[in-house]
RNA sequence: GGAGAGGUGGCCGAGUCUGGUUGAAGGCGCUUCCCUGCUAAGGAAGUAACGGGGUAAACCCUCGUUCGAGGGUUCGAAUCCCUCCCUCUCCGCCA
């Protein structure tokens, strides 16, 4: 949820939300509504403070007065429901329309959309594609088997198998200890959530239609443990002593993919279902800037480890999701495509989603709310797309990153031998 | 899934039957001060959040809201009624 009172008085802020394709009529729609609330809630609480009085007094009066003055305060009451229906409207016109506006972009992210990105760093070369993509690598190591799971589950479902799952496990074991060493608790996270976590993490409304809902049970699907682990701190006013909280979260993720038909249909890279290691942070308002910057160097640091070539971008404004106020992704060059593609990323959403729970620091000068943010440590599925392409040798076998041999036991994974 | 008990401030815990001066006793914790070689113990005072308005501004004034959430009854609800959520105990089922 935005900060309504920073948009009535703030240009940036208004600013920063045009930029992220908000109509600024909209914006000017809102203020007004808004004014009107403000004013309807002055005089219900007029209203109000009056009945009150009135109210009190029946309790301290001599019975034979009672009558009379049940009277006059059954006429303030009638007043009173009036201008409180009225006034009920009102803050459900402000916040119908509120709830809708995303947190406005950062004066430091570019204007513009997709293509509007400004390159922050490139690590490591534009290499040459291998004998294989990783499709073809992957069914040729038979670690992925996706026409069985298109006949069960549908399109963009698969199984991973054989020594695929062991690195799967080596990269989380090895994401998680990394992400132990710089004080991160890893979480497990429940995958079910309800509604109001959904819109509380801010994913609701704006990305509804991405969410696999389970109607009987009014619960949803996440699409990352981010939702799950923002809700571990809704409602709580934390001290600041505790924080930053940086949680590791492990679960699945879930994603319908909703207008993304016949893009990335080539093995696994764009799936209904994957796994995922994510960084969260709750954080002091006055240092989130900095633990941005602390997520990003990790998510390079598991990068440049798993020696994967890539480059960090900002993402432009327009191409922001609803609750971030900047995003740096880490596009890993695919050799098999000759571009880079999203692999992680990490943002701050500042007080955004902080608003919708509730979630609260002690300060010195009265409580605020904390910042979170969120980054990729590890989204395994994709990850592995990139190993396949980089670490393949041309003798067919899997060269395995040196960080990730502690995790899984071999340095090299030969291919299978062909049965006759 | 069946039966019962319960959700009160940073925490614990009264109040609910018998609605009114209870934003809420008491305790713990915390803050400030006093006392004391130091510490501990002891004494005094203070200590909820959120929102609106006032103000140049405010830790200042004022009004409102909040006793799991949302409705209802009433002039007035922590207290009565309804719905939902959650926790605990017993039974059943179960990886």
């Amino acid at each position: 949820m935005i900060d309504l009172r920073k948009l009535r008085e703030n240009k940036d802020y208004q600013s920063g939300i045009v930029r992220k394709g908000v109509d600024a009529s909209i914006i000017e729609e809102l203020l007004s509504l808004e004014e009107s609330c403000r004013a309807l809630q002055l005089e219900v609480e007029q209203l109000r403070s009056e009945q009150n009085a009135a109210s009190k007094e029946i309790g301290m009066a001599a019975p034979e007065e009672r009558k009379e003055k049940i009277e006059l305060a059954a006429q303030l009451k009638i007043d009173l429901q009036e201008k409180e229906e009225e006034y009920r409207e009102a803050t459900e016109a402000v916040d119908t329309i509120a709830i809708t506006i995303p947190n406005p972009a950062d004066s430091r992210c570019p204007s513009g959309g997709e293509e509007n990105y400004k390159v922050i760093e490139v690590v490591g070369g534009q290499i040459l594609p291998p004998p294989m993509n990783h499709s073809e690598y992957g069914d040729f190591m038979g670690w992925v088997e996706k026409e069985k799971a298109a006949e069960n589950m549908g399109s963009r479902f698969a199984y991973l198998t054989g020594e695929a799952v062991l690195l799967e496990f080596a990269l989380v074991q090895y994401t998680l200890s990394k992400l132990v060493s710089y004080g991160f608790t890893p979480v497990v996270t429940p995958v079910l959530v309800r509604e109001q976590m959904m819109v509380d993490a801010g994913f609701f409304p704006t990305d509804r239609h991405q969410v696999y809902e389970l109607a009987e049970d009014d619960l949803f699907l996440t699409g990352t443990s981010e939702v799950a682990l923002a809700g571990l701190h809704r409602g709580d006013l934390l001290d600041m002593t505790q924080l930053p909280v940086r949680l590791g979260g492990f679960s699945s993720c879930f994603r319908r993919e909703a207008g993304t038909y016949g893009k990335d249909t080539n093995g696994i890279f764009r799936v209904h279902q994957f796994d995922k290691v994510e960084m969260f942070s709750f954080c002091d308002p006055l240092t989130s800037w900095e633990e941005l910057e602390t997520l990003r160097s990790i998510e390079q640091e598991i990068l440049n480890e798993l020696e994967l070539p890539h480059r960090v971008i900002m993402v432009a404004a327009g191409d922001l999701g609803a609750p971030a106020a900047m995003k740096y992704d880490c596009e890993v060059w695919l050799p098999s495509e000759g571009q880079y593609r999203e692999l992680t990323s990490c943002s701050n959403y500042l007080d955004y989603s902080a608003r919708r729970m509730k979630t609260r620091v002690r300060g010195e000068e009265g409580n605020q709310l904390v910042h979170t943010l969120n980054g990729t440590a590890c989204a395994v599925g994709r990850t592995l797309v990139f190993l396949m392409e980089h670490h393949q040798q041309n003798d067919g076998s899997f060269k395995v990153p040196e960080a990730l041999q502690p995790f899984l036991g071999y340095d090299v994974i030969l291919p299978p031998t062909k049965e006759i």
